[in-house]
DNA sequence: TAGCCCATGTAATTGGTTACATGATTGA
DNA sequence: TCAATCATGTAACCAATTACATGGGCTA
């Protein structure tokens, strides 16, 4: 009973006005990056599937072959089936945490390597962090009137505060790994 | 390029020690359970894999059916594809968090479901990171000599981190949400 | 005219889950 | 004697990724 999650997502985006399946794929891929992603070859399929379960409607826009746009429209059906998930609660993954992993067998590896992985994790977050500011900015000018913008730089803020949450603990942790070489 | 994520997990056990599959799914479900999971079926399998590649030796018990054991005891080879994974930077996955792609299509939800679904989020949040600090009190008294306890309890430290964090933004996300319910 | 973007799709594979199947031993 | 736990495995399925395939249009 695992839920189609990349169904949901692309009804979603539907919802906001049709849409063909590349900007679809272009919208994933750099509006809604920093919390989602779908593999290029995965937006074709689930866009079928949901015409077949007649929760979106094609509208085929004759063209040369290579050149032809069929444009998806939701349905009403397909907005009651987004609503209905939507109001369902999150479904919790099973965690696959894998600097946790590592960190967990840390006394098995290389002298010194398991804080270069630390390291070069928090390098990340902080990259990201970044990234995710400037989006803010960005996000706040260019749409400073529509109305999802609140739930916009809500999604951000949650990146944000979870990065720094991270970069915290690297600190932590790369305090409590020097401080047991030291001794070794 | 995948990395079977699955077989350096198992791995890490069998460098504490030699195990039978069940030992290892026991122990995965509970001393590793806030940060990582296998599904039962999937030892097995992982484990013939070890074997087959010369990472691990098998140490047949004999037995009836039903009640032989099979206690599988790690190669230097293994020790050696264990270091060298535990050396890499962590992978990034591609980034999938239901909750935030449900907050971001919260314009077409039903009214008040959205809060509900983030309330639930939180209650969940709260109750693991309850879980998490009588972990941390238990590991901290059971296996206060232990080499890798400083490990552990990062870990630890780790999920509760970030459990916080994420109680704090749904707070936030919680006051937003209600203003914009206040003008509607 | 070369390179990039637009545009849609299929096939093979992977990593993993779920459900199923079997049977012995131990303790209440 | 019955339930829980110990113990090992297979088959079917699933979501999703990766790689592949095709070709048009635009711009420097």
């Amino acid at each position: 009973m695992r839920s189609n999650r990349s169904q949901y997502a692309v009804l979603g985006l539907l919802a906001g006005g049709p849409r063909t399946g590349y900007e679809i794929a272009k919208e994933i891929s750099t509006v809604l990056s920093h919390f989602w992603s779908e593999s290029d070859g995965q937006i074709y399929p689930v866009l079928h599937g949901l015409a077949r379960a007649g929760l979106a409607d094609v509208e085929e826009e004759p063209g040369a072959p290579g050149r032809r746009r069929r444009r998806y429209h939701i349905t009403g059906d397909g907005r009651e089936a987004l609503a209905d998930w939507l109001g369902q609660a999150v479904q919790p993954l099973p965690p696959r945490h894998e600097l946790l992993l590592k960190l967990f067998f840390g006394r098995h590896a290389r002298h010194g390597e398991l804080a270069a992985v630390i390291r070069a994790y928090r390098e990340r977050a902080i990259h990201a962090a970044r990234r995710l500011s400037s989006l803010a900015s960005a996000v706040q000018s260019e749409h400073g009137e529509e109305s999802d913008l609140a739930f916009w730089l809500l999604s951000i803020d949650f990146g944000r505060a979870s990065l720094e949450s991270t970069i915290r603990w690297c600190d932590r942790a790369l305090d409590t790994i020097n401080g047991m070489e030291g001794y070794e």
